[in-house]
DNA sequence: GTGTGACTATCAGTCCGTG
DNA sequence: ACACGGACTGATAGTCACA
């Protein structure tokens, strides 16, 4: 299974460019319009998020989409 | 709903891929694991893509995940 | 080779709470 | 501010028959 580690990944990534814009779960979960406790889940990897939150999630952090993707095969590396 | 909007620009966009690599949706399929019906129905914007599939298209095209994205915001465009 | 409606099991996403 | 749990509803994954 390497799907945990993508989504382990991905959560990883959203948690660090969520901590370099030094706001917490709870603003991020208000700037994209989702619960404090999906953001919390995904940033340990235990959601396979969707492409509509994805995008939220990027556009409340003020991120390329791509900056969230860094690591995960598909992406150049 | 510009969430219509950024699943079409997906669809639209995995189409594209698919055409330059001169693949069927059939074949996509195949390659992606994925049901050829689920392709078609991705490649028309009317499903909201999970990462985990997201991930699964872009290795079965060869593509970076990024180029799926093209054009949608967050993406620098 | 592709579009479409319909279907069921499973999950996304929210809300309640605890520590 | 965050991890983690249960429980809930609507949405999605994945598949099928038919056009």
């Amino acid at each position: 299974m390497r799907d945990e580690v993508a989504l382990s990944i991905f959560g990883n990534n959203v948690r660090d460019l969520r901590n370099k814009r030094q706001i917490s779960q709870e603003k991020l979960a208000e700037l994209s319009d989702l619960d404090r406790t999906y953001i919390s889940s995904v940033e340990r990897g235990q959601r396979n998020v969707s492409i509509l939150n994805i995008i939220k999630i990027a556009e409340a952090l003020n991120v390329n989409i791509n900056s969230l993707f860094e690591g995960i095969g598909g992406c150049d590396e």
